[in-house]
DNA sequence: GTGCTTGTTTTCACCTCTGAACTAAGATGA
DNA sequence: TCATCTTAGTTCAGAGGTGAAAACAAGCAC
């Protein structure tokens, strides 16, 4: 109800530069002309806005297009060198660094892995900072070309500076991770779940792509999903919406291990999986996965149709255009049944709105927590590039 | 991704006068003064825009307040006779038609009872536009001070001009109801599902007031819900977003009317509650929801049980700051069942979200789908003053 | 009446956008 | 070769908006 802010002269020029900066990010290299039919800004203020963008340097120009018999068009597209962003993939069994330019490509990258059950959050922060460290000097770049680093970790992270996180099964309750970090860089940071991280990559780069009303599902050892409303990733009041893996399918159903009953983490998270087809691991869940597809198990069947409840009361609460399903479960069951997920799906929703969502797989695979993370950074740049550029320096 | 639009300098004007109303709308009379405190814009600014909001009458002053040995302070406030809004609620057994004027005090209305299973479009759009020159007539007010009329109805409203209906239980697929209604008048039309009038309404005058991440829950003959995110309802792809009746919370249990199985509404609409009890209706509902209140039937038990496992999974999804219990099953199950539900809500989310949410019950009563859909005319007024009254001249 | 306090209006400098005129750069054809 | 046409991009004057500060208004205290 409050939500709209005053608004002084000033905010509609970086709105503007924003909304320029994201049709040149967005539409790869194109002319200025083109982007006044984009933007719909006059083409004197993108004249004077792109000369300012390529006098900082943040815009470079990118060749020319001949046009029928006029003047040629001179090419434009953001420098992807202007800076770099960090993203990171702090997960159950690894912890995973990435250097991105602003193309987002990847141009460095460094894994720990970690010992089951060794969480230690100063360890995880350590690895962390000695992981900037190295993609830095592979790569070759300088803090100071550094816009930021994003962190993608399980759980729930509290809105503020703190990045204090709520992990269960990490057995991290209250660990103020962006605090920690914030000792040993003075690098703008951003803390978000992995999920969301996902989720956002999916949604920039991935199947998610333009869409505007999507929910990327990240089915793994835990389940989770990304509610995207009107562009933007859904939060909620305290940071935690999307906690789709701990939503009730049956009332009173399968014991999960959050504690609940029910839960559809509890039917398609891999360990309920395994453990309802009778499969004691050895260790390599993938392969047990792939071993219970591969047999005719009645169990296989139940798990789309519990995955399709799961969907369909996302298909009827939230209306999407677009639902992606990402995460190593989702993808691996995804390549072989997503017929009869999407069948399972139709069932269980109303027709109206299933009509209207198109479900399809992720296609970033693993690296899509950490790329999301790093995209957090790059979201920032593209809304105020001046300011987190400043930010980066002080 | 999309999303952020140009601006031009008229945008901040158009932009400042709506906060600046809105501010004064919801702080009652306040002084300039303070309204500069309130919107961050400057005294100037405020003193101008006011000027002019006065001079066209939307504002008028009212009275004065001394301030500490100074100058006194003058209050403002919206003129509650700059014009009205009509606002319809469309149900299963009537059409009710009220009259507002901006303070949103109903100042004449008018029912018509509807035989079940009588819902010809063509009666009902009749219905309403003689509602809407009886309730002008009654309170004598003419159409020109008419802002808009705006209908909540049952079902599924397509996005658009001609508010396209699809409502199952009402046997309507496809009906064009705003489009009928603009044959009989000129004045604007705002069509929309009834559980979101509703919802509208309980946010800006009922218990959800101040909330910007909330869920306003309908029980009645249907189940539905309004997901309010960040201060806007939020409508999905092809608005049919909160169809919270739906979602299966048993996977595979019991047949619902929708023809799906395990709905929510399937255990907590009142048909499926009586039916669990085995009571026969002889026709009043309320009376026999109250008999199988009364009793100790093991099904009151559990139906706060699905209930709560249906809200607990609002919780976990949509992480709201507040969930309003609404509609009149909602209500009289809320009277006395209040505890009962918030603890089976607590006992099927995750501790953190259930921490950050209030579970309370809606306080508008039945009349709050057509105080809710005269608000969304109201909310356009808000917006954009002039513009809507240029509308409603032509 | 004079000073003090607080609320409201006016003045003015500064910003941003846009439309229109203008410049740039190639194609075309006599 | 050069005038003409076409399309791209730049410059400039002007409209409209904001905020800071000064001016004005209206009470109170002495």
């Amino acid at each position: 109800m409050a939500r709209p802010q005053r608004r002084t002269v000033r905010d509609i020029r970086r709105g503007n530069r924003a909304v320029l900066l994201r049709a040149l990010y967005f539409s790869g290299p194109t002319s200025r002309n083109d982007l006044t039919a984009r933007t719909g800004l006059s083409a004197a203020t993108v004249s004077t806005m792109t000369a300012g963008l390529l006098s900082e340097n943040i815009v470079v120009e990118a060749g020319q297009v001949e046009s029928d018999g006029g003047r040629p068009r001179v090419l434009l597209r953001v420098n992807p060198e202007y800076g770099f962003a960090v993203g990171v993939d702090v997960a159950e069994t690894h912890v995973r660094v990435g250097l991105f330019d602003l193309e987002m490509t990847e141009r460095a990258k460094v894994d720990y892995m970690l010992r089951p059950a060794r969480h230690d959050p100063e360890l995880i922060a350590r690895h962390i900072l000695a992981g900037v460290e190295v993609v830095l000097s592979d790569a070759g770049v300088s803090p100071e070309q550094v816009l930021g680093i994003g962190v993608g970790v399980p759980g729930i992270v509290e809105p503020g500076a703190d990045g204090v996180i709520h992990a269960k099964t990490f057995g991290w309750d209250g660990v103020p991770l962006g605090a920690l970090l914030r000792r040993g860089t003075s690098l703008p940071l951003y803390v978000d779940n992995g999920a969301k991280t996902m989720g956002q990559a999916e949604l920039w780069f991935g199947s998610g792509r333009g869409a505007s009303d999507a929910v990327i599902v990240l089915l793994g050892v835990g389940v989770g999903a990304t509610i995207v409303a009107d562009g933007t990733t859904f939060r909620g009041v305290s940071s935690s919406a999307g906690e789709w893996g701990h939503t009730k399918i049956v009332a009173n159903g399968r014991p999960c291990r959050c504690g609940g009953r029910g839960c559809l983490e509890a039917y398609v998270g891999i360990e309920a999986i395994l453990d309802r087809a009778g499969v004691t691991s050895r260790g390599d869940w993938e392969d047990d996965l792939a071993q219970v597809l591969a047999s005719k198990s009645p169990v296989v069947e139940e798990t789309v149709t519990y995955l399709g409840v799961g969907l369909a009361n996302l298909v009827n609460l939230v209306n999407p255009e677009k639902i992606v399903i990402g995460g190593w479960v989702g993808i691996q069951l995804g390549e072989s049944l997503l017929p009869g997920i999407r069948r399972a799906t139709a069932d269980n929703s109303l027709a109206e709105p299933y009509a209207a969502t198109s479900i399809v797989l992720g296609r970033l695979g693993p690296d899509a927590v950490a790329l999301g993370a790093a995209t957090l950074v790059l979201e920032e740049f593209l809304n105020a590039p001046q300011v987190a550029r400043i930010t980066a320096a002080g």
